[in-house]
DNA sequence: TCACTGTGAGACAGATTGACTCACAAATCA
DNA sequence: TGATTTGTGAGTCAATCTGTCTCACAGTGA
């Protein structure tokens, strides 16, 4: 990768920009991501906005992705008992994703998402993008829940995204309810039931 | 309810509205219906669809509405074996389900509701009626499934659809698959195995 | 036949969009 | 330090869109 020298003023402006178009998506959804109103919010002009972005795809898709960082992973000590006890590892990302969904601003990404990825290229980019850090993370858990025996041993890390992350959006965008702990936790259980050995 | 004389030209002239309106919404998703658009694809002038919708919201939900007619029954002679083999209903339940998820009609009705149900409140609605026209269908099934034994007692409607109606809007729109009767099968026997008592 | 009413076409102001200038100040480099 | 480069903010402009209004007309029902 080429070193790109980045002048601070680009820099500057750049980032009050994100903010505001990721402060705007949470307040009002996608549509209210324009580069007029990224401009009003930053305090930078309209130029300036288009300059950066010139089509109001992209201007939106910074935001997006800038309002969803990835997932972090599970403590040490989690992971080192995940031979013993898979469950809590489980437990663990999903717990995080759920607080995730619940989170006005990742909940207001994921639903533009959900929402607009069938038309437009650069979203499915983003949804692929956000399906992939999902699975990934839930992956090592997954085997070491199918070494373990706590799995069946056909369970792919997919499969199993899919009868819990797939819940979790139903009852969190569908049912339109919160995601508490106890809500997770009874996912992760029937999941486990689901695919029990 | 009081006998209602509609002019048969507002009648004509709503019907092609709406028709023109849903077409859009399945085309360009929820931004492409406008009054503008709506009156151009329908043949009909501007000012007419301003005197039926006076608001942007309410056109929106007109397409919305008409874009996802109710679920149809089970056939007769699968609500009758019912109580030999719920897991038929079940089945015939979300297979429709899916093939609606698969529809480009329906699917982009249910994208939008998920993208955009958090803000608006006719939103709020309309989610609220698909989900209860969602459970409702799953329900007699549900029941009988556990009066016969093949789900846990304290299993309902809500709890079931969660687990098989999620997995479903996962893979079709956070995956992207299309959604075969394979896939909701596996779906409908992994809830059954999470749920059995 | 005749009054009524929903309609299509168009005019209109206001807002928004995207492209374009231009002076200025911050950043870079000698 | 001082000269030059370059990103920026403000503004202009045409094109488009929105929402409201008027008006002639034709389909409707009596």
């Amino acid at each position: 990768m080429p070193e790109e020298r980045a002048d601070p003023r680009q820099v500057r402006s750049r980032e009050a920009m994100v903010a505001a178009a990721t402060t705007l998506l949470t307040e009002g959804g996608l549509e209210a991501v324009s580069h007029q109103a990224v401009a009003a919010r930053a305090g930078v002009g309209r130029a300036t906005v288009y300059r950066h972005w010139p089509d109001l795809l992209g201007l939106r898709l910074a935001a997006l992705e800038a309002g969803m960082p990835p997932l972090s992973p599970a403590p040490e000590d989690v992971r080192a008992a995940s031979g013993a006890d898979p469950r809590a590892e489980l437990v663990h990302y999903l717990r995080q994703l759920g607080e995730r969904l619940d989170d006005a601003q990742a909940g207001a990404v994921l639903a533009a998402v959900l929402g607009g990825a069938q038309r437009d290229d650069g979203m499915q980019h983003l949804r692929r993008t956000l399906l992939t850090q999902i699975v990934d993370s839930l992956r090592p858990a997954v085997t070491a829940a199918v070494a373990r025996g706590r799995l069946r041993d056909d369970v792919t890390a997919e499969a199993f995204a899919m009868t819990t992350v797939g819940p979790l959006v139903y009852q969190r965008f569908l049912v339109g309810a919160r995601l508490g702990h106890d809500t997770v936790d009874a996912v992760v259980d029937s999941a486990l039931r689901a695919w029990a050995p």
